[in-house]
DNA sequence: AGCATAAATAATAA
DNA sequence: TTATTATTTATGCT
């Protein structure tokens, strides 16, 4: 993407752009795509979007009038804004006949294949986003595995509205690369871009990599569906929430969660997210949603990645209409990709970033009214356009090391090194993406043990809402892939999509997380027991008659005693450890 | 800095910036210099630091030429001059003596209290850093926590490089601001930008935010030799490699591992480093070495940060020296904060990149006083200040419990001090930071078991380094706050120290881990007593023999182990079904 | 300051 | 899946 190009665009439209490569084999792509002013009212439903269409991958996403326009405004936020909220930008001016412009949208992209990093993903023309307005609305649609390059899909989309309608951020997640199998962090570079904004009017600036599209139109396989028959296939075109298609070649997406957070302002944002029928209903019943995450030191996800922020901003309180805000360029940055290497050495993620943004997304989200501090508005932010665009600075270095790598086959470099190991997705018999399961375990259990939970807990919580067949035993045996893939594979839906309806529960506030789970809110743990000295020796008196007491027998134990059964059963089983240890080491010694 | 002032430099120089704001209080900044072309060799020793100096900053820093003028373009944009990399660039004149440029550096900072964010950091002239040739290298000084804020210090470095020579990466991390403290995530943006790039050829371009430099030189103290005198203190001069002067105002650093790791080749330069006696020895002899590392859902660590990757790479064989090469432009990049929200809805990181951002505005105008730390340096800066200034966001909510009520009678635990104290900086009377160790203390259980590591085997492992007192007790109620903030305070930096070199183990593989933390190797997990070890032996024998043997066989090896029956049959059912999943997870793991 | 062991959580035989 | 064991964490006690 040309920093001039889209400087002389000259389009109220912002196009920040991330690139996070994931340890192993996942990068996260983000594009956030910033409109000032007001976005139109979406219309009556979306499937406008049908329209769309070609061979070109384009599908027929809906988009459905967001109800409810509770979309809350940041919490204390964005107090300027909202005040200037009276002066509305106009609506932007599209082309297209369905899409509905949004401030800001984001994209992230995650868990593409090597080869698929390299095709060129189109977001079509007629692409639909969530207004403002609508609070939240999750799409999902993903390739399958062995999907054809050429096939279109749906990506969950996400998004989060102020009550103004201003601004608004999507998110939706799409497979990208293997950090591995790249050529280098160059390949996954924002300069490499690969997307191509939906917005006709705006494409000049949109177009971070002009690819033609190879692909066509399929109808989006959900993994779920593919693999987890059980799980509740999700139609796409069912959802209320907007849909955004995108064409990709040969992607195969992980599910991803999606979640929006305010700034400043998360909690009240947070709060509608969930109370939101719609988003919640999306996390629950769409398979694939999930967060994305971070690898940690052992492979296991350090912690929910990438989720949407913002809350509404002082854009729209600033200025005019974007169409009539000519002076607002279209910034693009590309950022060096910034490694994060986990304890293991091995690289966590690389994040690279883009541009421009922060400033109008954080100026929403702020919770600092205080107005005027920064410039927003308008003119601002065309300040900062103006000013950032020459900064478009060149690739990062990596990318050029890319490059240069993949093209001249002289010079050993990253990229050469990188080939040398084995790529492509590892696909089992079945076709089951093991690496994939794998890495979903460990994150599994690095999410659940953030979240403070038990296996028991994500047990028996599963149990109350899906049936029976997911004891603590079970949650054990998956975190430690004792099962077999296929079990691995139509259990992994099912705890991913638990899993990010607990984390957003859990943003809510503890409580409500622990009310989610099982329901006894902050259980404490128990008071440690004090036996007396008399209990002990009648304990150890019956334990050395009979190590393993029944159940009848502890009880009447218990009681004998004057103790809680639970107390005695415990003291048992700790008195046989005990033991077992004690004698252990007599052999040892001997 | 301003884009246009910065091309127009041309220097081969690009300055790559970005920030990561922790949640809780944690900043880190990451600034990447590069230089295009080939590195000069290292001075026989590392200690033409010594010579730096003005208050400036200016120092006279080494440039050596570099070879491999890779300062490449944009990343697709540049490929040709990857291909060029025959035609080496000619070295870059710097005026300075001892100064060896590296391509790229990358400085990290962090934990740096909110006061000492708005303070001036400096880089001085005179600034070595590695080599591209050398492997790593590590140096550590910091000032005490107390330290004025005219003491320099000496930061570690890490620096990573190829065998050509051509490109590496240092990285050193120093302490930022603390977020809860900040006026917002502006107060710590790279707008504020307190770098001053030791380059003097370079100057314009380095110097973020120009700010007079108001500390002198002492010596560098390492954490590790106040804390703990038993580790091998290292002396910057000493060490083979580069070292990078920095003068901060009062900043008290916490200690920060650096590692390394290669993007494609990352095995290998793990490799490398791990063995290099430079690097090991720096970490572990190191006190304030450790990783960087991310919150989680619970305040917790999820995962430690900042490190190095970086290979080297095609940059060197593209193209002319840096010097002759004006037409390189420098670039300078501002990344809007990208927010990473935790499983709490909380926001974990902001990772943006740089430069002005609206932090520093806002930190002027609200908190800060540091008087025009906004726009700073050069005109760069203004420009994209003022564009970004409106982004300002709003610090985070830390924690708001503002429980109550210590009873005063006896020393209150940090939990009960944290707990109590509504915001700021919370420093207890003894100026003891007490969010900052609860936040380790959520980091350092997350990280100690991403390493897998039990309290147990930490408390016998720093018993066995650091002599007794680290009982598993111990280890369990400095995790859980339950000990007085002095008691903390002192446990801290050796749990910080070993953690840092336990990681550093590991990424040398699980296996020097166990070494490192243990002895006994890979203790395999123990089976479930209802077997005896022998028992299960001469089981697992018979199984490799046949794992499905006949009704006879059972009855056979049942009797022959003194065990019933059924129990022999079910092992054997259990055995095939551990089999069949383990295999098969094997495979995908490879 | 830390042992001893109660309580909690994970793993595994049945 | 359930019951019990294996491990780990937390805490009473002095």
């Amino acid at each position: 993407m040309e920093v001039e190009e889209l400087a002389a665009n000259n389009a109220p439209l912002t196009i920040n752009e991330q690139v996070i490569v994931m340890s192993g084999q996942e990068t996260i792509r983000v594009l956030e795509l910033e409109v000032a002013g007001p976005l139109p009212a979406l219309g009556a439903d979306g499937k406008g979007a049908d329209a769309m269409a070609s061979e070109e991958g384009v599908a027929s996403p809906v988009l459905e009038p967001s109800r409810g326009g509770e979309g809350t405004p940041g919490p204390e936020g964005t107090p300027t804004q909202e005040g200037a909220g009276a002066a509305m930008a106009a609506p932007v001016e599209l082309p297209s006949p369905v899409v509905q412009a949004v401030t800001p949208v984001a994209l992230t992209s995650a868990l593409m294949t090597p080869a698929q990093a390299a095709l060129p993903i189109t977001v079509q023309a007629g692409t639909q986003f969530l207004t403002p307005d609508s609070l939240a609305a999750v799409m999902t649609g993903m390739m399958t595995p062995g999907a054809a390059a050429t096939q279109p899909f749906l990506i969950p989309l996400s998004m989060a509205g102020q009550m103004a309608g201003q601004q608004s951020l999507a998110v939706f997640t799409f497979p990208t690369a293997t950090m591995a199998t790249l050529p280098g962090l160059t390949a996954v570079t924002p300069a490499g871009g690969v997307l191509k904004l939906p917005f006709t009017g705006l494409q000049a600036a949109t177009v971070l990599n002009a690819v033609p599209p190879q692909l066509h139109a399929a109808s989006p396989q959900t993994v779920l569906q593919s693999n987890n028959p059980a799980a509740s296939p999700q139609k796409p075109a069912e959802t209320q929430v907007s849909v955004a298609t995108v064409q990709a070649a040969g992607i195969s997406i992980n599910p991803a969660v999606i979640s929006a957070a305010s700034l400043g302002a998360q909690p009240q944002f947070i709060s509608s997210l969930a109370t939101t029928p719609v988003f919640t209903s999306g996390i629950a019943g769409i398979p694939g949603i999930t967060s994305q995450i971070i690898t940690n030191a052992q492979g296991q996800v350090i912690g929910t990645l990438p989720f949407l922020l913002n809350p509404a901003a002082s854009l729209g309180a600033g200025g005019g209409s974007p169409a009539t805000l000519p002076a607002q360029t279209l910034q693009v940055q590309t950022v060096s990709p910034q490694l994060l290497v986990n304890a293991q050495g091995q690289i966590i993620a690389t994040i690279g970033g883009t541009a421009a943004q922060p400033a109008l997304l954080h100026s929403v989200a702020q919770t600092q009214p205080p107005a005027k501090p920064t410039v927003q508005g308008a003119a601002a932010v065309t300040a900062v356009s103006v000013s950032q665009a020459p900064v478009i600075i060149a690739p990062q270095p990596p990318s050029l090391k890319t490059m240069a790598a993949i093209s001249a086959a002289e010079t050993p470099t990253v990229s050469q090194l990188v080939s040398s190991k084995p790529q492509g997705p590892a696909l089992d018999d079945d076709g089951i993406n093991l690496e994939e399961i794998r890495e979903f375990a460990k994150n599994f259990k690095i999410r659940r043990l953030s979240l403070g939970l038990t296996q028991t807990q994500v047990g028996q919580a599963l149990t109350a809402t899906e049936g029976p067949a997911y004891s603590q035993s079970a949650i054990c045996r998956f975190e430690k892939l004792d099962i077999t893939p296929k079990s691995a594979q139509k259990l992994k839906p099912v705890l991913e999509r638990w899993l990010a309806e607990a984390e957003l529960w859990n943003q809510k506030g503890q409580q409500n997380l622990m009310e989610f789970v099982g329901g006894e809110p902050s259980k404490k743990r128990k008071r440690r027991t004090s036996f007396t000295p008399q209990a002990i020796e009648s304990l150890n008196t019956y334990f050395e008659k009979n190590a393993l007491p029944t159940g009848q027998e502890i009880t009447d134990i218990a009681k004998q005693l004057n103790y809680d059964r639970e107390v005695v059963r415990v003291w048992f089983c700790n008195r046989r450890q005990t033991l077992k240890n004690t004698s252990k080491l007599n052999v040892f010694q001997i």
